[in-house]
RNA sequence: GGAGAGGUGGCUGAGUGGUUUAAAGCAACGGUUUGCUAAACCGUCGUAGGGUUAAGGCUCUACCGGGGGUUCGAAUCCCCCCCUCUCCGCCA
């Protein structure tokens, strides 16, 4: 949700905004009527209810007076069902209105349009190298036939050695992000629609959520609809900022619409795995502690001993609640690229606005906080290890610093 | 799932149709007093929105879990829902 002042005050700029967005059904000129419709109506309103409390105050010792507040009553109902009908259709217009744009955001249509910041770590070749579901195949710890029994197509099985390795990977990561000053979470694995709709899930990508029928509850397309929601309506004490939170969930995405895209494996699937990374910060410090958030994202991947690059994410690939995005992308080399792992999005306060998340100080300071949301890991991660980990002879090499968890320092056929 | 009790400001807690303009206390903040701490005393002290103002401000409206209803007037009466607690049942 953008600030209503700054559309009062300029509608031209947020006119471009959602040009250069390409939020092309999102009407401006007729919002901003609206919304001068609906508070000058509202005056009305008020000064309806003024005078009515004026004069029933009166009744009391005034008996005629309930005559005239009998007749005013019927103009005050009427006028206040303009008012909410007025109201909702601005909200629900309001809803579709995309985040500001940060200064440094690409113009652009896809991801073959972000801008490639930095590349890190050597990237290794191989002159027939497998990918994620060949190697998964082959050592027996990636699933998907069954899962598609199972469950439906887009859902799999980590098992033996593999399920050791990404167990490892994600306590390995929860570690590290509480040592980094990360408050740990397990959270709900459903929302309501409130919750969905104050992180910006809804209404923008409604056709990703799995609905439980009959409630109003869906399952979590990500922890950061848990995360970011469990401040709603909270106003913040500013000395507690930044928060840092983190929580490792399973993430459902119906991927409508996307079948025939990357369905070779396990990378695009209904049900992933993923530690998130939340902020909540200052609203002069989201730019530092969006950085913040990258900065861990590329640690845990050099630890692990992935070669990755960092996009800036361009307009069109950066999602309508998105104030600016990096994206971590890491080498496949099975896949022969790079492929988005990580993503990292300032939101600004689009989600605050929406939740009602506020902060005030000590010294008077108030407003909506600003919020981060980045992924740590997914098993997209341990797709990578496996990709990057692979051998002449077939068989993975753990990362070093999972060797600990894992008790093995690497996966071969028969460990399966 | 069954039965019962509850939900009022940051917290505790009064309030059964109109001086409630939500008492009182605690906490917090400002001040006075004071060798320091403490105490005492005085004052301030909810949120959101609208109108107005150059601004400080002034003013109005709404809000006592949520929604609806009765009434000239609802924290208070009625209906529905949500949540919390206690007990019982079931259960990882």
């Amino acid at each position: 949700m953008i600030d209503l002042n700054l559309l009062r005050a300029d509608p031209a700029a947020i006119k471009e905004n959602c040009r250069r967005r390409g939020a092309d059904d999102v009407d401006v000129d007729g919002i901003v009527v609206m919304d001068a419709e609906w508070r000058s109506l509202l005056t009305d309103v008020q000064e309806l209810r003024a005078r009515r409390n004026m004069l029933s105050k009166a009744c009391k010792h005034d008996p005629d007076a309930r005559d005239a507040v009998r007749s005013l009553k019927q103009e005050i109902a009427d006028k206040e069902q303009c008012v909410s009908d007025l109201k909702r259709r601005l909200d629900d217009a309001l809803a579709w209105m995309p985040n500001l744009l940060g200064d440094d955001v690409p113009d652009g249509h896809g991801d073959e349009d972000n801008v490639e910041l930095r590349r890190c770590g050597d990237v290794l070749e191989l002159e027939h190298a497998l990918d994620h579901q060949a190697i998964g195949e082959h050592l027996g710890i990636i699933d998907t036939q069954r899962g598609a029994k199972v469950a439906q197509s887009g859902f799999y099985y980590w098992k033996g050695a593999g399920a050791q390795l990404a167990s490892a990977m994600f306590f390995w990561t929860q570690q590290q992000l509480t040592q980094m000053g990360f408050t740990l979470f397990i959270t709900p694995c459903a929302a309501k629609e409130e919750t969905l709709f104050g992180t910006g899930y809804l209404p923008f990508f409604a056709d990703q959520t799995y609905q439980l029928s009959g409630q109003d509850l869906a399952l979590i397309g990500t922890s950061e609809q848990t995360l970011v929601g469990y401040h709603g309506g909270e106003t913040l004490s500013h000395d507690a900022l930044p928060l840092k939170y983190a929580a490792y969930s399973p993430c459902f995405r119906t991927e409508a619409g996307s079948y025939g895209k990357e369905t070779r494996g396990i990378f695009r699937v209904h049900q992933f795995h993923k530690v998130e990374q939340i902020i909540f910060c200052d609203p002069d410090e989201s730019d530092e502690h969006h950085r913040f958030c990258l900065d861990v994202e590329e640690r845990l991947l050099q630890q692990l001993g992935i070669p990755y690059r960092v996009v800036n994410v361009c307009i069109g690939d950066l999602g309508a609640p998105g104030f600016k995005k990096y994206d971590v992308e890491a080498h496949f080399p099975g896949f022969g690229g790079y492929r988005e792992v990580c993503s990292n999005t300032n939101l600004i306060d689009f989600q605050a606005r929406r939740l009602g998340i506020r902060f005030s100080s000590a010294d008077g300071r108030k407003g909506f906080v600003h919020t981060i949301s980045a992924t740590a890991v997914t098993d997209r991660v341990v797709c990578a290890i496996l990709e990057n980990g692979q051998q002449s002879d077939g068989s993975v090499v753990v990362p070093e610093v999972l060797r600990a968890l894992t008790g093995f320092d690497r996966i071969t056929p028969q460990d399966s």
